[in-house]
DNA sequence: CGCGGGTTTGATGATGCTCAAGCCCGGTGG
DNA sequence: CCACCGGGCTTGAGCATCATCAAACCCGCG
């Protein structure tokens, strides 16, 4: 069997495992469901205005989703790494064109999975479906205390409860994104990491 | 006359039948797993530290979802109306203690559904099944949105845009409730809205 | 009538943005 | 090999937005 597809299942499989029961046989039967597909770095997966064709699992690199505000600016939603989910669910769902732009801060392994083969992907078992539906409440889990924090926290308090959450991201994404990502400027985010490292 | 139980299902009906085909028998069926219950203003339906028992859809009324800060200040995570769905969904599925706080702002009549309901009205059609991820993404979508304008749009904007897309809220809840959903104080919230009266 | 919650209004100050310049560093071409 | 360029990060000064503190107001209700 082909090495780089097996390991890019491997993970697949840790992260199935960590939420649902499933025998061998039965993951077995979903993974032919997934497309593997590599993405270089700053290639886009999905662009605003295309219908969004794919739910994908990252295997491997980082992947982040915008949206352009009226002037222009990027607004970013999400992160995504190694053993997460990236899409844009309402695109995809309702087949009408995205608002928001999915592409690769890394060079990635994607594994792909298109309306009918996620269709065809809960014919294999209902562990299956369970693990996708543990993942939407996972991510509406993510949503609402990020919504939380930015309502109430003040910057530099998001920023310090992002490094917990994400200790894996902070050195890999620019500290621009990460700025956007938390919702202030790049100036006030360097400040603000500079007022912490002479805190401590 | 209808007797009140008949006529939740009724506005459940329309809500299923927008997003879904399913047969009246089988809508049935899945109606028999749902547990009506009334709710006065200002009661709980989840208190944080309980484990939250419920999904449950609003038949009439009004619901807020919250969590404390540090210093004991609530952020209005949520607002949920007739047609809607309300859960701590982490709670929910975890059977953790839940971090919110649900509780109606107005005299409420729900339909409830427990662990075990929910099981039961995913085995009473697949119909059901695709109704309720239908319901999660959807509110994944208005949480990413909802990001989207807390990231990247000043306060005002919030408010003109909370007004459009839940023109029926404005009305029914407390000024200084919407200014917690949206960020701000009550009175910056109010200058907002002078400032918009006064423009027109 | 007076009490109390919710809303408004004002004054002041902190937080974070804008504009602008400088720096660091890796990449490119002379 | 170095000079130059450009992108990303830092730093500074002035300014806008919004929070805080405080007081007044409005109105339904006991």
């Amino acid at each position: 069997m082909q090495t780089s597809s097996h390991t890019m299942f491997d993970l697949l499989k840790t992260d199935v495992l960590k939420h649902v029961e499933i025998s061998d046989e039965e993951f077995h039967r979903g993974t032919t469901f997934f497309i593997p597909k590599k993405l270089r770095r700053r290639q886009y997966l999905l662009q605003a205005g295309d219908v969004c064709q794919w739910v994908t699992f990252i295997a491997k690199g980082c992947l982040r989703q915008y949206s352009l505000d009226p002037e222009g600016g990027e607004r970013i939603l999400r992160f995504g790494i190694e053993g997460w989910w990236m899409t844009d669910l309402e695109s995809f769902r309702s087949r009408l064109p995205a608002s928001s732009n999915i592409d690769a801060l890394e060079d990635s392994e994607l594994l792909l999975m298109n309306n009918e083969s996620l269709g065809g992907l809960f014919t294999a078992g209902a562990a299956w479906e369970r693990y996708y539906r543990n993942m939407l409440e996972k991510e509406n889990q993510a949503s609402l205390t990020r919504i939380s924090d930015l309502i109430g926290a003040p910057a530099e308090e998001r920023y310090t409860r992002f490094l917990q959450m994400y200790p894996d991201l902070f050195n890999r994404i620019p500290l621009h994104q990460i700025a956007s990502y938390l919702g202030v400027t790049p100036q006030t985010l360097s400040r603000i990491r500079k007022e912490l490292s002479q805190r401590k």
